[in-house]
DNA sequence: GCGTTGGCTTGATCCAGATCATGGCCGGAT
DNA sequence: ATCCGGCCATGATCTGGATCAAGCCAACGC
């Protein structure tokens, strides 16, 4: 692994908070989660000690995956889920005529790979979107583990039904400004979620992949973006956004979010 | 119960093979699932006596609900989850503009109310199309004995899964034509997978269920499945729909099923 | 330096499918 | 019988966003 330059955010004064260091101690079993600063995250809940131990056996930090590098391909056999310690993750299948599908990208904090238990191969490739760092759980061993914990074996459950509601937003059909202002303002609760600026984040992914996620053309995306900032609602400077009035965006989307 | 009158399917020679009878006996608590017609798909593997005394004593039969029967209703605390016996059952969801947004059909031997686990209540509501009748299982009860089974925890785990994979199928973005045929070859597979005719079914649900949850306009539903009779490709009557030519309706949607 | 390449924006045009309007059919209520 | 309302089909028109085309800019290699 060597001497890694973590260059996670290079100039610009992003949501960014601590400077998360990857190559600090992983801490000893009993409280790795702490210092894994996304542990209570994604798997929350008051375990006691000898839980976060046996956790801590089944755990393997891995990374860093550079922007462009697969985390696992589709058709691969599966073995493991992940949760994002760093950077963002784009999931996407590829049809035969090469047409790329995003399926979502996956933020610090969130879960990779829970749609491929079923088929027990992973449904689509993963790419890291910048310097990514993730905690690889065996899937096995962590269904062994959740039989004797009840705690896990819940937390699991709810990821996997959490996704499905997930999926399905997306799903719908609402206008390119709908579908734009929901993808900023879910943006902007996940961040939130995880203690990260809600106003201002970078876009990690790629205006076509955005374009591609909410079905769009890359083109549209641009638009829309631009109405936004000419109204006022945000403030785009290259890849990095500021939400000017998240109230009046959570008004365009309330429609998709629902509730 | 009393004797209710099942006219599941009431003249036309439908694909439904076995007049299923949910008055019939639910046999004794080591074969119930034998004479449940679906058990064996909903909670399928090798279980031995004791697992299935143990499922049989969490079970319960519900109905029969007829159509737009509530099942369940969006934000009701979440208790339980659903396999269906028979019929079909329509979720989905209302936006405060009061507009309906199709999340899915569930036809016998699938699950209904995965969704719920992690919102802690439904997050749509489940309406019944046609005379349904469920099997319906405790979560916090299920989710107990998986921990003691660990073949249901995988189940379990495959259900959500597998309906992560559902939820993303719809979500992409194609032309009127490959959604239909994908939206017909999908209910084919689904029949065929519980042992009714792939070639011949009865759609229970109106066009315009259909065609929200395709996220298209009824009539252009109405259009393209004309627009398919006459290429030869289906037959159409009332809600009657035989498949002439499956191969070609496959290719037509294979970029959607992609595999 | 210079050309190239990839991501992004902006304008002009086009089209699949939405929307509007109409009418037919069927089944249940009066 | 008659009415009414839900469901479905079909033709005419409209439109949001895709597509095509052109150009900008920064990073990179030579």
């Amino acid at each position: 692994m060597g001497n890694v330059p973590v260059t996670m955010s290079s100039t610009r004064p992003t949501g960014r908070l601590p400077a998360f260091d990857p190559e600090a101690g992983d801490g000893d079993e009993l409280n790795f989660c702490s210092t894994c600063a996304f542990g209570e995250v994604c798997l929350p809940g008051g375990f006691d000690k000898p839980a976060l131990k046996d956790l801590h056996c089944l755990v393997e930090h891995v990374g860093p995956y550079r922007a462009g590098d697969s985390i696992f391909r589709v058709s691969e056999p599966f073995e493991s889920i992940f949760a994002v310690r760093a950077g963002t993750v784009k999931t996407c299948t590829v049809d035969e005529e090469g047409r790329e599908q995003v399926l979502g990208f996956h933020l610090p904090g969130e879960m990779v790979g829970l749609n491929a238990i079923h088929p027990a191969r992973y449904p689509c490739d993963a790419i890291a979107l910048d310097t990514v760092y993730l905690c690889r759980f065996s899937f096995p061993a962590l269904a062994m583990l959740a039989t004797r914990l009840p705690g896990i074996q819940q937390q699991l459950f709810r990821l996997l039904s959490a996704d499905i509601g997930k999926a399905a937003l997306l799903a719908s059909d609402y206008s390119a400004n709908e579908r734009m202002a929901a993808f900023l303002i879910l943006l902007a609760d996940r961040y939130a979620a995880r203690g990260f600026s809600a106003t201002r984040f970078r876009l990690s992914m790629a205006r076509g992949d955005i374009a591609n996620h909410l079905r769009l053309a890359a083109e549209t995306v641009s638009r829309v973006l631009r109405r936004f900032q000419d109204q006022g609602l945000i403030k785009v400077e290259e890849r990095d956004v500021e939400l000017l009035d998240s109230p009046q965006l959570r008004k365009m989307a309330r429609c998709i979010l629902h509730g």
